[in-house]
DNA sequence: GAATAAACTTGACATTGTCAAGATTATTTT
DNA sequence: AAAATAATCTTGACAATGTCAAGTTTATTC
C-alpha cells in the first residue's frame, strides 16, 4: 500500500538496519555497500547521500551495536544491583550472550573501524560510555568486597580483558573442544571471573 | 644476477611471505591475492597453483603467524622456566609483544578463518599446540602457587583470556587514554595478571 | 624420448567501491 | 505563491578484485 516514492524517508536508519541484518543472517562477506542499497530498496549510490564510504556505514552499523550492548549491560545491571557478586557475572554474561547472539556484528565493533581517533566521534562516544558503565560495576563490587580494592579503572580492565577475550576467543573456536565439553560454557566462565574476585 | 624463470621455485612460500610483509607495511585491506602475486612477481593467477581461493591463503599467512608466535614463546619460556613468577608474565608479555609488532597479522589469525572445523587442519594444529604450551606454563605455576591450584584447562582459559582480551582491546583503542597515561603498559597488563596470580 | 603432470600466463567475467552527471523532491527565500 | 536552492536519489561509468577457462612452458615419469 505503500507509495513508491523517490525520498526514501529515513534512509540513513534503514541502511543501518539492513547492513545489520544482513550481518545476522549472512555474515561480514555479504555485507557490501550495495547489498545494503538492495536490502533497503534503493539504488546502488544512494547510499553516499549519508554516508561518505563504506567505512562511515560500518562505524554507523558498529555504533549501533555498542548502543544495543548498552541496553543490555543496562538490564543486568539494573537487575542485580543489590547483589554485587551476580552483578559482576551476569553484566559479563550479558557481554557474552550479546557477541553470542550476533557474531559478525560484535567482530565488527572490534575491528578496526577506529584508525584515526577522531574520524568517528559517535563511534567513539558509545565506546567509551560502555566502558564507563563497566568501570561502575567494577567500583560498586569493590565497594562489597566482591572485588580486589585499588583503582576501579585498573580493576575493569583487568575484567573487561578477561570477558572480552573470552568471548573472543570462543567465538573464533580457539578453545579446544575438551574443555567445552567438560562444562556449560557459563560455568566455565563464571568460574573464570571468580579467580578475579576476592574469596 | 638471477634467470627469469618460468617456474618459481617455492612459489607458495613467496606468496605467504609477501602477504605477510604487506600486511606489516600495508594493513590488511591492502592484502589482496593479486597484490601478493604481484609482490612474489608472478602473474595474477599464479596463486591459484597453490591455493584453493584467498581464505586457503589467509589461512596460510595465519598458520605462519601462530608458529612465529610459538617461537616468541618457546624464547621467554626457556628463559624464565626457573621464575614462575616472572615466566607467566613474561610469556603473556611475549604474547602481547607480538600482537603490537604484527597487528594486522595478528588480527587476522584471530578474524574467522575458522569456518568450518576441517577446513585448513594445519592451522587447526598451530592453533591447538599454542595453546598447550600456554596450558604448561600454567601448570608450571600451579606447581609453585603462583598460579591457584585447580584444573590447568580451567586456569589456562582464564589467563589467555585476560592475555588476549587484554592486547585485542588495546589494539582496537577500547581502553581511554586517561588510564594509559598513568600507566607504562607492560605495568598494566601485570597488575591485570597480578590479580589472577595468588597473593 | 614420449607422455603426463605441475606451474605459470593470458584473457575473460561478475561484483565491488566510488565518482560524475543528471533527475526528482523538499526546503528556503523572496 | 513562485522561484531558487539544497537535499535526495538514479543512471552510467571506471578501475580493482576474486575466480575460472584455456593455453603455454617446464618438470617428472614411464
Amino acid at each position: 500500500m505503500k507509495k513508491e516514492k523517490y525520498h526514501h524517508g529515513d534512509l540513513k536508519k534503514a541502511l543501518i538496519d539492513s547492513g545489520r541484518n544482513i550481518l545476522r543472517k549472512e555474515g561480514i562477506t555479504a555485507l557490501t555497500l550495495r547489498s545494503a542499497a538492495r536490502a533497503a530498496g534503493v539504488s546502488h549510490s544512494a547510499p553516499y547521500a549519508h554516508f561518505a564510504d563504506k567505512q562511515d556505514l560500518l562505524a554507523a552499523i558498529s555504533t549501533q551495536g555498542f548502543l544495543d550492548l548498552q541496553g543490555r549491560l543496562t538490564l543486568s545491571i539494573e537487575k542485580y544491583q543489590n547483589s554485587p557478586r551476580d552483578l559482576l557475572i551476569e553484566t559479563g554474561w550479558s557481554y557474552i550472550q550479546f557477541a553470542m547472539s550476533e557474531p559478525a556484528c560484535f567482530k565488527l565493533m572490534f575491528s578496526g573501524i577506529l584508525e584515526d581517533e577522531h574520524a568517528h566521534p559517535e563511534f567513539m562516544s558509545a565506546v567509551r560510555k560502555t566502558y564507563q558503565m563497566l568501570v561502575n560495576v567494577v567500583a560498586t563490587c569493590q565497594k562489597t568486597n566482591v572485588l580486589p580494592a585499588g583503582s576501579a579503572d585498573e580493576t575493569a580492565v583487568a575484567v573487561w580483558s578477561l570477558v572480552h577475550g573470552f568471548v573472543a576467543l570462543h567465538l573464533e573456536r580457539q578453545f579446544p573442544g575438551t574443555i567445552l565439553e567438560k562444562h556449560k560454557l557459563k560455568e566455565l566462565f563464571a568460574n573464570s571471573l571468580g579467580l578475579l574476585m576476592t574469596a
